[in-house]
DNA sequence: CAGATTTGACCATG
DNA sequence: CATGGTCAAATCTG
């Protein structure tokens, strides 16, 4: 657990941008502030992507010929898998495509999510689900979503979406997609960093100790939909190049106890941070990153 | 009965 | 070896 200078590089990196784009929101009264914010983030944006590319090249360099690649699949598990019987090989753990980490009041969005499994996570007080699109068969669709309550504010969920959607659900696009054209205005900071990537930014979770009992019973009422997005924020990404875009509208389903918070769907502030997100006004800021260490 | 969720086991990774 | 992510059989629900 050490970091390679490549990683403490990049760590710092992502950090200056995040508390860059904090300041952003609230400097967001002044134009002219916002400006210069947004060369700020802009060169930010450009530092991270030429270490990557800088990396890469090392890498290919010295390691004939390697990968590294898309998001797409490689990872760099390889592993007979010679277990007693059927088990295809565990996917390895998420490693590029893009990861949107949001904090929200509820999960909710047109996307019709699958869960596939739930646990217990060390220093949290609840625990974890996972999800998956519910067309990655039907239409090869690789989103995942997880989600996990906060533990300090249990009525907020901590949301890391994995992967865009690539499938065309109805359900999906009758939320509220954003009329403008497609998807390339989801972050403008962002430099051609490959096709339309999302910035990266690394949201560091540090997960604090919490106590209470808690318990976690109860998890996940099967059926209940809430709505309304209230609360979403923070976007991370590590993707060198590839995969697209959050394509917006992005989860579903529901989850734990308690479900009453039906809200109604209100698109609220337009604020600061439609400097980055060009197609989501609703998007209030609010930037919550954990500094701990 | 089909599709979604639950839950324990399996497996990759650090 | 501990931890977290995924699989898949069993179970539930409409």
């Amino acid at each position: 657990m050490s970091m390679a200078p490549y990683e403490q590089v990049m760590d710092d990196l992502a950090r200056g941008q995040q508390f860059a784009t904090q300041l952003q929101g609230l400097l967001r009264d002044s134009p002219k502030a916002g400006h210069i914010m947004d060369q700020i983030l802009h060169t930010f944006s450009r530092a991270i992507h030429t270490a990557k590319a800088a990396a890469a090249a090392a890498a290919s360099a010295s390691a004939s010929g390697s990968e590294v690649t898309d998001g797409a699949s490689s990872g760099g598990k390889r592993k007979p898998a010679a277990r007693g019987g059927p088990r295809k090989a565990c996917r390895t753990r998420t490693q590029d495509s893009s990861v949107v980490t949001k904090n929200m009041r509820s999960l909710e969005d047109g996307q019709t999510w699958r869960k596939y499994g739930q646990k217990e996570i060390q220093n949290s007080k609840h625990s974890k689900a996972y999800f998956r699109c519910t067309h990655k068969y039907d239409q090869q669709c690789m989103a995942r979503r997880q989600a996990q309550r906060c533990d300090d504010d249990p009525d907020t969920f901590r949301v890391t979406y994995i992967g865009a959607h690539t499938c065309r659900d109805p359900a999906a696009v009758a939320a509220h997609a954003p009329g403008t054209a497609a998807g390339c205005h989801l972050i403008s900071f962002a430099p051609a960093a490959a096709h339309g990537t999302t910035t990266s930014t690394t949201t560091t979770n540090s997960n604090k100790v919490g106590e209470d009992a808690a318990t976690g019973s109860g998890l996940l009422l099967p059926g209940l939909k809430l709505e309304g997005g209230d609360l979403e924020e923070v976007l991370s990404s590590r993707t060198p190049g590839s995969s697209a875009l959050y394509g917006g509208a992005a989860a579903a389903a529901a989850w734990p106890d308690q479900g009453d918070v039906t809200s109604t769907l209100q698109y609220g502030g337009a604020g600061a941070f439609g400097v980055l997100f060009d197609g989501y006004p609703y998007l209030e800021d609010i930037l919550s990153y954990d500094l701990d260490h």
